[in-house]
RNA sequence: GGUGGCGUGUCCGAGCGGCCGAAGGAGCACGCCUCGAAAGCGUGUGACGGUGCAAGCCGUCCGUGGGUUCAAAUCCCACCGCCACCGCCA
């Protein structure tokens, strides 16, 4: 949720900031017309109760001739109080809609749609081959690392196994990820893949991506797309004594991929499950640039130990989450396609997450709102898919980058069975 | 799954339906004392919303949501969470 004093102070901002992700300024207005019908009501309903509480106090010392009158009083004034509020949460339930309804305000991502990313830099050259590049799904099975053909037998379509060199590589990776985040000073976390509903809420992923989001019906728990719903949502309705905060946090991840039919659908680039270790920083609203750049920096340098080359977007305003101000995207080359493919991603979402789950930070005029970012150290699947096509030679082998050797039992390469 | 108990401020902990934002302690901050520190003493110490330039004033908040009442931390109901024991499963 943006924060309302600002808005009222510069309402353009905001309006601007809509525009430039192509989303209606005129929620804007809503909102502000939403806020100013609240206060009226929130004033009037604190009279009325102000008045009936010092009415209800006068009834003990009234004198017997004189009670029935202010009991009526007081009785008629109860009637109006319970008007009043009703009127007030009224109010209340239609300046949190119209409160919901407004995204993050952009900071500094370029205005427009999916396709007007600002490529920022590109690490590494786009490797060239001397013999036909498989795809991951062929090194893979050569290697018998992957098989979604007994995937689909078990679970359905986008499902996979991970066997032999493959699980053994997810095991590495996450090894490598978490070594690289301690090292950094985060704290290692195995968070929780189910959540109760106000955490998927309070981290935004209910509303545009709900339909991505699997649900348990039966036990109102959802599960978790992303780690960042539990680690948002670790410190939701506290006070932090100190920032920052970061944690790095491994679990599975489940996404419908509603919507998505017919992309992606070899190999295990666009699964239902995978596993990926997460970072998450909470710091002050005044570092969070500053730390989103951090975590940019950890991501490229996690990319750089697995000797891939990619490149860093700045994603467009548009195609930003609703709690992003700003998003940085870290693209992989797949060679079977010969492009461009997306393997981590930070967010900066400034105070717009912590005001909403209730984050605070203590600080010299009582607490703030503290500001949350997120970023992938390693989603797993998919590295491993662009590692197998990287990586790959001719004769169906395929180089282990060397930082990832000491969590392979100091392979070099990976060798068919 | 069953039974019983509990849920109050940063923490511990009290709280007859009105005088309770809430006793008492601890912690923390400041001051006194001290060469310095500890101890001791004194003072202060929640959040949110509204209003005001501000000091302030008003309202709300005792797990959450409803209800009873002129009046609810206190009574009733539901839910959530925690603890203990039993059963079941690792």
């Amino acid at each position: 949720m943006i924060d309302l004093k600002a808005l009222r102070d510069d309402p353009d901002v905001v309006r601007a900031s809509q525009t430039a992700r192509g989303d209606d300024p005129a929620l804007v207005d809503a909102l502000l017309a939403a806020d100013e019908a609240r206060r009226a009501v929130v004033s009037r309903a604190d009279t009325l109760r102000g008045e009936q509480k010092a009415v209800s106090q006068s009834v003990r010392g009234a004198t017997p001739e004189e009670r029935p009158a202010v009991l009526e009083k007081a009785k008629a004034l109860a009637e109006q109080v319970k008007e009043a509020e009703g009127a007030q949460a009224e109010a209340d339930t239609g300046l949190r809609a119209a409160h919901l309804a407004v995204p993050n305000v952009i900071a500094g991502a370029p205005p427009g749609g999916v396709d007007d990313f600002i490529v920022l830099e590109q690490v590494g050259e786009v490797p060239s081959y001397d013999f036909p590049v498989r795809d991951h799904l062929d090194v893979g099975s050569i290697l018998g690392a992957i098989d979604t053909e007994r995937g689909a037998k078990v679970s359905g379509a986008r499902f996979a196994f991970l066997t032999g060199p493959g699980a053994l590589l997810e095991l590495a990776l996450v090894n490598l990820a978490m070594a690289q985040a301690v090292d950094a000073g985060f704290t290692p976390v195995i968070a929780p893949a189910l959540v109760r509903p106000e955490a998927m809420e309070g981290t935004g992923f209910l509303g545009a991506h709900a339909a991505e989001v699997y649900k348990l019906e039966n036990d109102d728990l959802y599960l978790v797309g992303t780690s960042e719903v539990p680690l948002a949502a670790y410190h939701s309705g506290e006070v932090l004594e100190s920032v920052p905060r970061r944690y790095a946090g491994f679990s599975s991840c489940f996404r419908r991929e509603a919507g998505s039919h017919g992309k992606d659908t070899r190999g295990i680039i666009r699964v239902h499950q995978f596993d990926k270790v997460e970072m998450f920083s909470y710091v002050g609203l005044a570092d969070a640039a500053a730390e989103h750049q951090r975590l940019l920096e950890w991501e490229k340098e996690f990319l750089g130990k697995l000797e891939l080359p990619f490149r860093v977007i700045d994603v467009a305003a548009g195609d930003l989450g609703s709690s992003a101000a700003r998003k940085f995207d870290c693209e992989a080359w797949l060679p079977s396609q010969e492009r461009w493919l997306e393997l981590t991603s930070t967010s900066n979402c400034t105070d717009f997450q912590a005001r909403r789950l209730n984050i605070r930070i203590r600080g010299e005029k009582g607490p703030v709102p503290a500001a949350t970012l997120n970023g992938t150290l390693c989603a797993i699947g998919r590295t491993i898919a662009v590692l197998l096509e990287v990586h790959q030679r001719a004769d169906g082998t395929v180089h282990v980058p060397l930082a990832l050797r000491p969590y392979l039992s100091g392979q070099s390469e990976l060798k068919p069975a």
